[in-house]
DNA sequence: GTGGTCTAGACCACC
DNA sequence: GTGGTCTAGACCACC
């Protein structure tokens, strides 16, 4: 379910991270539930263990994963609550500095605007699918 | 005007490429002027000359910027016009994808639009300045 | 009454001998007192069995249990002097550590004593209730 | 200046994480100097330069460094500031906890008290010398 | 030169 | 089995 461009210009450890938080958000992992050990994803992904272990420590030091030592990594009660409120805000600030720059660049306010009603119109069909 | 942060995670090359076209929308290099020189900016920058010559050769393969050997860099006369229609494209993109991580994190519609209605408020504002 | 947090960076089994040292300390085992078998204590705590095995061993070792082959594990007469007594020693040394510590970060000896003062009125409130 | 003892039971990078901090405190590395450069540090103390980035990573995530990429690492502003906040918010919460156990384990508390000052007439020799 | 990422693999304490 | 630390060394973008 989790996979990993080794081509892409995002680090790999980053691509973990964010698959993770991708999973916990869809609901794939649930508060309490453990999740795949270093060992596991690393043989699973074909990625060494230390890239999965700096991704599960970021994810840890974000509150998203607690580590258990000696048993595994386990997803945090307010996990998810964590992942829509860090994501809530970082995406605000880029979608604010994108609009600024769009309206610098003298693209009309009704265009920009469209924009984001299609994005949510076609999100809105993805969920109902 | 222009400056540079050197703890910044962008590249420096790219921050004085942001930097220049930045100058040129604003208008304070017009078509046709003549840039400062590499050894101008790099000492005005405190910055290498090659990372300064980077970013002007970067400019110049854009085509906003034209090199006359041996007499320095001159703004082209579609700069402007250049500009913006790359701006507009990729921040276009930028722009949807924070929109889509957004509704993602159930962040609502009318929500992600007044805060582009807020930007282009600020925005007609600052110009009025 | 004893519990453990296996997401605590101090070793399961440490959280173990810490718990079975307060008890004696507080008087709910006594000299003499036989303690919960490895058994019982790894189903109420929901550890290993090892983990627990591993704890009494240290205690036995330190002079605070003993162990009867086959009928479990006993509070020996000098226990609750031993754990003041190795308490004493290690936590002096963890005090004074840390006060060096405070006075090299410019905390004035005054804050200091103070905040023992404090310690030692909660500690006399406590033992009132 | 700064060491490392690779048979302590304190990881070597948390031992240059302790060691850059005292540095910064003792003054030997000021507010916008630049610390030694991670092979540097890594051939000084003949140690792994991922061992010495994990220590510097954590520095710079502490606000205490910052790096320039491509160019090194950096004292920050506000480092010695930081440090010390940090060291006496943590030695206090650890001079609480042991004093408590000491109440616990029988020790008066005008031994306690004596014991810092002790602590402290010794550091204040120390200083002067 | 600088820091950042990644691999391959060892060794450890702990469960 | 698990995570944590560390080595040795490669490759990259950047300055």
């Amino acid at each position: 379910m989790l996979s990993v461009d080794i081509f892409s210009r995002v680090p790999i450890y980053q691509q973990v991270i964010d698959g993770i938080k991708d999973q916990i958000r869809i609901g794939i992992y649930k508060q309490g539930d453990q999740i795949p050990s270093i060992r596991e994803l690393s043989v699973g992904l074909n990625v060494n263990p230390n890239t999965i272990s700096k991704a599960y420590l970021e994810l840890e030091r974000s509150g998203i994963l607690s580590a258990a030592i000696g048993k595994g990594y386990y997803v945090t009660p307010d996990a998810q609550e964590r992942i829509n409120r860090m994501t809530a805000s970082s995406e605000k600030e880029t979608l604010q500095v994108a609009a600024e720059k769009l309206a610098n660049a003298g693209i009309p306010e009704e265009e920009v605007l469209e924009l984001i009603r299609q994005v949510y119109q076609n999100q809105t069909r993805g969920n109902q699918t």
